[in-house]
DNA sequence: ATTTATACTTACATGTAAGTAAGTTTTCAC
DNA sequence: GTGAAAACTTACTTACATGTAAGTATAAAT
């Protein structure tokens, strides 16, 4: 086979069972299976499941940070990252009927190792630290406009988009679109 | 023993575990080692595990119905009903972390056997009948003060809940407090 | 060409899940 | 008090799940 991209090749399985199914939603054989190799290499790369875990939040900690690192550091359109946002959680909302990682964890959480468990708190706090930065940096370049304290609108808004995700596996695309109408609404978008 | 009420027992106990861990985060010993029976005992009251998940929801949607019942047939206060509906998540959220049973059953659902599915499906479709009713006839009363259309608002608004219960296990109370302050907002209370 | 580390596979250990068949006790009807 | 149905228990089976130990193939470095 070709080298060390077995490595990426787990991740990526994971990730996409994980959103689907949850952390303990999937086993060795769902990742193995399908890639053509034994579930000994799994543990090869990741000793434990909780290793997987936890390297899987990493790495979409690590795309957080890029994605968002300039607007951060440097500022820019509040906005444009908005957008973003939303566009990135219906689309993976309406392509497979994924739930992001946090909500995944969350749904676990009482039944999962430690150390994901934290590494899931990190990656919801960042999430909320940077969506309360972009809402109060538009807000102050009026591009946005609402009232109240610029965190409370964030969770607000971080729960109506995991809600969301989830309800959608009952109603469709219908809860992801009423979701980001009023949300969109609400900061006083469109 | 105390002759039939085992029954109960098994649906008390297996609710809870299902709020806390989800669907597929308990075994027959998580319900029967506490209660001192043995694991034969569920399945004599219930023949499978989708048996029991179906027992659980159909009990839930009960009891939305005695709950509800009055207020769909006759109409009513349109704000005692969202209060009932705020206090009543609130509540389960803050007691122990747990998450509604729909939001339990949305999680696993893509590992969930489909009888079990099927019967989230109607509870939350019929919670969101209720809510969308209870918005459209209070903003008719005047209780309430919101644009666009009630069934949009009440499946923001289900979202909004239902997130803020999973975020509230990384977060801990503020998710839910902060969601509730903005959907009050959202339809004119406060 | 030989060593050495990397990237695996084979084979197995252990634990636990759901589920069942057959037997035992309890409760109640008569 | 006897018979029969209800409410269990005992003792299994089957199927995976995570995880480990030991061995093998490949590739790069020396």
């Amino acid at each position: 086979m070709a080298r060390t991209e077995t490595r990426e090749r787990i991740l990526n399985a994971a990730e996409k069972l994980m959103q689907v199914k949850g952390f303990n939603g999937f086993s060795y054989q769902d990742i193995s299976r399908p890639l053509g190799v034994k579930n000994a290499a799994i543990h090869y790369h990741f000793g434990t499941k909780a290793d997987l875990g936890v390297a899987l939040v990493q790495r979409y900690l690590d795309l957080l940070h890029t994605e968002t690192g300039h607007f951060m550091q440097h500022g820019g359109s509040a906005r444009e990252q908005i957008e973003g946002y939303i566009r990135f959680s219906m689309h993976e909302c309406q392509a497979a009927a994924m739930i992001c990682p946090i909500a995944a964890i969350a749904s676990d959480y009482f039944t999962m190792p430690e150390e994901v468990r934290e590494a899931g708190k990190k990656l919801c706090a960042e999430t909320l630290d940077w969506l309360t930065h972009v809402l109060e940096v538009g807000r102050k370049q009026d591009e946005f406009t609402f009232e109240g304290p610029a965190r409370e609108r964030a969770i607000a808004t971080m729960a109506a988009v995991q809600g969301a995700q989830q309800l959608s596996r009952f109603l469709g695309d219908e809860a992801m679109n009423s979701v980001v109408a009023q949300a969109r609404r609400n900061i006083g978008l469109d």
